[in-house]
Order: structure tokens, then sequence, then C-alpha cells
DNA sequence: ATGAAAGCGCTAACAA
DNA sequence: TTGTTAGCGCTTTCAT
């Protein structure tokens, strides 16, 4: 293993010069600079990650702080996290993914005081989460995917949910809809003060009301229990309806397989709209499920970024985005059966022409 | 920031001494010890990573190389991590989760070659797998998640394929099935020699021809597109089918959806168990599916075991295990209608009562 | 535009 | 059982 010692020695000059290059802090003639780097490739020299970061006082890692639950990461969360690595890597930054929820403060706190994250990135980001409390004490900047309840001297991005809702509804109400439910997360959830839970119930009610229509929502475990439990709930309450709305991407399983049960067609007789819903498993449905899909990987880019603002400026000013969902019909809805008073704008959305789609999007998968 | 000197210093013991007393390197009379405690409690004492590591070589970071498509991970693949960043953390290493693929083969050898690595875990292993060759050039020691194509000198950690499959087909065979059908991974999967689809096609063979029943495989896409497709063949070749085991997890949806379509109910008209499948995703099917459950974070921890072993001891010894998968019957299977000759042994296996297991795992979930 | 040298905070000989 | 000290490989003043 080569050292800047032996890459200094072999081009003949001193071992600033070589780190100078390396780092590029300070002017260098294009010859010194030549003949360094062909030494380094002769070399095959590799900086020693450890000596850099002790000297600098900079690790060059940023950490990505992801709770894992037994259920998995969805596509979505997928998305966030290839988004951001790749920007990590390009600005020439490793990202670490650490497996620590709001449990593993004191794993966090060992990483951090440690000083062995540049910066972070929170996932699955609480309400009050301690985590923020944990960087802020030992100093490591942070950039949440997600929001607190208190946001003031936070960046964040995070998805819009109000524009979600609304163009979720927009799309239901153009078709004709005038019964529509949402089936949200669950009771204990909102109680909690699960953010997207409550935003998007405040915002289903703002968009409902907008269109002169009565909000009905109903929480549901995140099963398919949770869903088939919450159809019932809303068959109950709401006889007449026509549309479901769904966040809850656990729920809409059960929600559709108990409407199947119960011998009602998607989307001829309800249609089902599944909110921040990656286009894979809008597709694992039968019909393939309308669906709001999230921004994907933008979101870590754009989160990494920002992050890389706060340690180069020192004081990268505050930053806070919101961004869209974008509507994507699939099979899954429709407008409603009884085709009264239906004043289906002119370029409405249309109900997806068969599963065409679906088999482009079929892709094969190879793993090992 | 306290420095391992200020420690000292307060302690009125050299550096050394309070070194000795954090690596446990040599004895240190508990009086010491003790005085050294006390000062590290009260300065609230961090070691800095990076010095640690540069002076001792040793990073203390394992890797754990995860390719991210945008599929997203399975909750059996998440409960590998978690599994190995539990162990690793219990050992006093760090777990970085490292988004690399085959296809990242640069960024793995800066990694590696950087000295940030003390070891890795790689999952999602190819056949033929050149992150292997990357590790092994520049000396990290590697453990698989999995298994490539020759396997002398690497340790790994994998499923038993050929048990599990022979244990599904037990189940369907018990029931009075005779005509089952195998749904495999895609044509081109097969082509490329991905493993788990290989060994569980020969397992299919083994285990159905011991019971002296004919062997049916159809191939299938990885989407629920490619599950509805399989079914028709399915069904085209085998009009008599009365059970269908498959392996991929996307397609069974597809394949329970168009079972749907075509009227024919599971469990009563057709069995079907999924291969390798967490429960979470079982149940989101309607009805739950009957399914042979992965062993979970065992394989993780197992596995850090293993290559923690083998930076311990220098040469530790190549160690390969197959862990087996559990039988969970759901309501996805049953016997056939025409129950005939089915001599379903004493103490066979029953068809899940109701839905008391889904409700039972209804549980909330919370995040932000 | 380049070089010399003093650390960064810790580990691990080498001494005692 | 404990202390002294020479690095680990790099960054970054301070000189020139």
């Amino acid at each position: 293993m080569a050292t800047m010692q032996d890459v200094a020695r072999l081009a003949r000059v001193s071992v600033s010069t070589v780190s100078y290059v390396l780092t590029g802090t300070r002017p260098i003639s294009q010859a010194t600079r030549d003949k360094v780097l062909a030494a380094m490739a002769e070399l095959d020299y590799q900086p020693n990650a450890m000596a850099r970061g002790l000297a600098s006082r900079r690790s060059r890692i940023l950490g990505l702080l992801l709770p894992m639950d037994e259920r998995g990461l969805g596509a979505t969360e997928t998305a966030f996290v290839t988004g951001a690595a790749a920007a990590a890597g390009a600005a020439g930054y490793h990202l670490v993914l650490s497996p620590i929820g709001v449990g593993d403060l004191d794993e966090l706190r060992r990483l951090a005081s440690q000083r062995m994250l540049d910066g972070a990135l929170l996932m699955e980001v609480q309400l009050h989460d301690l985590r923020v409390d944990v960087l802020r004490e030992v100093g490591v900047p942070l950039v949440l995917i997600g929001r607190t309840a208190d946001t003031t001297g936070l960046s964040y991005v995070d998805i819009d949910f109000e524009q979600t809702v609304q163009e979720a509804v927009g799309h239901l109400v153009n078709l004709g809809h005038r019964r529509i439910v949402y089936v949200n997360h669950s009771a204990d959830t909102l109680a909690e003060g699960y953010g997207p839970a409550l935003r998007t119930r405040d915002a289903f009610t703002t968009a409902m009301t907008g269109h002169g229509l009565e909000p009905l929502m109903i929480p549901a475990e995140d099963s398919a229990a949770g869903g088939r439990a919450a159809l019932d709930t809303a068959l109950r309450q709401a006889p007449d309806l026509t549309a479901i709305l769904a966040m809850n991407e656990n729920a809409v399983f059960g929600l559709l397989g108990e409407l199947a049960n119960r011998g009602r067609s998607v989307p001829d007789d309800v249609s089902v709209v599944s909110m921040v819903t990656s286009p894979q498993v809008a597709e694992l449905a039968t019909p393939a499920l309308t669906a709001m899909s999230s921004p994907g990987s933008a979101v870590g880019r754009i989160a990494i970024e920002t992050l890389l603002r706060h340690l180069d400026g020192g004081r990268g000013e505050i930053q806070q985005q919101l961004l869209p969902c974008a509507l994507e019909v699939r099979g899954s809805s429709a407008p409603p059966r009884t085709a009264d008073e239906s004043d289906t704008g002119a370029g409405g959305d249309q109900p997806a022409p068969g599963n065409e789609a679906a088999r482009r999007r079929a892709a094969t998968r190879r793993r090992a």
C-alpha cells in the first residue's frame, strides 16, 4: 500500500505538494501536478482515509440514519437512499447507512461523538425526534428527510402532502366521484402525531370541502387485516362510496382483497387511488393501482446537496423544500358506475387503457 | 471534545494506560482502571475513531455491501441487515451499509483500498461476483450472504433451498396434492445462472420425483404481469393442477389476481405456497399465504460472527452454513377439492384456522 | 509555486 | 503493573 511519501519520492517533490495536488487547496504548476499524478498512477496510490480524517478533522463520511423495522424498506424509501448515495459519491463523500432509529440513541451518540460523521441525513423522522437533539448536541450538521414538529433552524426535504392529496382528490372528482373515503394510517399513529398522517388528513378535509364534498376519513392499521377492517367501516359509514383514497400502502392490499370478497369490482364499482406509492408496488395489485408516485431519488439527492452546503460554507442557509408526487393513472380508477351529473372537465383524467404500462415495466430482475 | 491526554492527566496516569484500559490489551490493576474510568466518565470522553484507526490500522468498520435496485429491500433482506447490525454493534464494530452492487466496483475499490473497511459482508451475491475479486485483491476479509458458483476458500451463510423446497412440497403432498406446479424466477434469470433459481429448480425436481410425481416448472418475470402470464401457462400445461409453489415474491401477487379473475378460489380450487417469504409479505395477500419463512436476522448475525472470526484469528477457518426456512401454514393451502385417495398423514399439516395469526401480527407502525 | 515541519489523537513497541 | 515514546499517513501552517 503506497503512501504519500512514496508518491512524493517518486515524483521528486515534497509530501505537502502531493497533498495539495490531492486536495486542490493551493495552486500547483501544471508540470508538477502532472509529475505527481503520474507517480500516483504508477504506484496505484490511494489516500488512507483514517490519516486524512485525523489530520483534517473531516471524515468525508456522511451518515444516513435509517431505522429499519421488520417491514423492510419500500421502493419509495429505497429511491431516497440510492439518490443520496449517488449524490454523495459524486461529491467525493462516502454515504454510510446506519440502521439507527430513535431507539438507538446511544449508538448514534457514539457514532457522532467519535467524529466519524461529517454530517447526517435523517430518515423516518418523528415529530419529536431525539436524534436531532443528539446530533445538535455533538455538533454534527444534519438534514431531515421528513419534518419534525418544530423545524426552526432545520433544513429538510419532504414530500408535499398537501399537493399530493389535492391532486389525488382532484383526479377522482374529475372522474365524477362525489363520495370519496380516505383511508389513513392507524388511529394510534395519528394520535402520536405522525406527520404525514396528520398533514394528509387536513389536506383531505381542505380538498374535499373545497369541492363542496364531505370529507370522511377512516384510520386503518398498517396491515392487510387493517385494510379489510377499514373497508368494512367505510361501507358502514358511507354505503354509497364510489372511491377510496389510501395513504396506507399495507392496508390497501387488504382493502382490495375485501372488495373482491364482497363482489365489488375495481374500478367499476369502486375506484382506488393509492398515495405516495412506487410504481413497483402499484403494479403488484390487480388491477394495477392508480397512484400518486413519490419523487424518488430526487429527494435523496437534494437532501445531500443541502447537507454538503451546510458543511462547506460553514453556516449554510437553512433550506426547506417540499417535492410533489405525480399522478400516475393505472387501472384502479375510473368514472363511477352511476355516471350522473359528472362534468368530467375537458382534458380530464383518463383511466389507463389496459395494462400496457404494467407490461412495459415488467422488467426482469437479476440477483444472486 | 476531550482527548486521551485529558483523561490521562485527570486520572494521573499515562496515556498508554488509558489506551490499555480502553482496548484491554494488557492487564491493568483494578484501582487504576477505576480512576481512568472515572476520569473518562467525568470528561464524557469518546475516543476519536480516526485516530484509533490510523494508529491501529483497523477502522472497526465493517461494510455491508448491498445493491439497491428500484424495487427496494424486502422484509427478508431487511432482517438480514438488522441482524448483522445488531451483531456488529454488540462486538464494538460499526456496520455501514453501502449500496454497492456489481456495477460499482470502482467505488468499492476506493472504499476498500482506503482502508476504511476491516471486513465486508456481501449481499445479493451473484454466481460470478466481481466484488469478491476486488475485495480479495485489496485484502479485505469477506463473508457472503448467498453463494458464488465457486465457493472454495469463501465463507458464506445462505438459505437452505433444498430443505425449503422439500418441506414445501411435502406440505402440499401431505395435504393430498398430486399435480403441483413450481413458479420460479424468469427464464433470463435462470439462464444467467442465478443461484436460488437453479437450486430450487433442481430441488423441486428431486422432491417431486421422490414422491413419484411429475415436476413441472414455469418461469415467470418478477412482476405481477409475469405472475399472470405464468398462471396462464401453467393452466395450459397442467389444466388439472391443484397447487402452486412460488419462488417469485412479485409474481405471486399477479398469480393470485389472475386466479381470482378466472374464478378459481384459493385455497379451495388451488393451493398456493410461497417460498422464502416474510410473514409481513405473506399477509398482504388475501387469503394470507402459506409460506416458507426465511431465517431472518439469524442470517445476518451468523454472517457477522463468521466475519469477526476471520479478523480476530487472522486466518479464521472457512465456514459455510445453510439455514432452513420454516413452514408457516396460513390460509392459502388446503387439501385439494377432489379429495381422492389423500392419505393425509397423522399429525399432517392443517390449514390455518381463520386469520387469527394475521390479526395478532397487525401491529401498528409508527414513522414520520 | 514549493518545501519543511509540527501536529491530528491514538496504539503498541520498548523500557522499567 | 505502569510509563515513555516513536510512529500511523496525512493536512496545514509557516517559511521561502
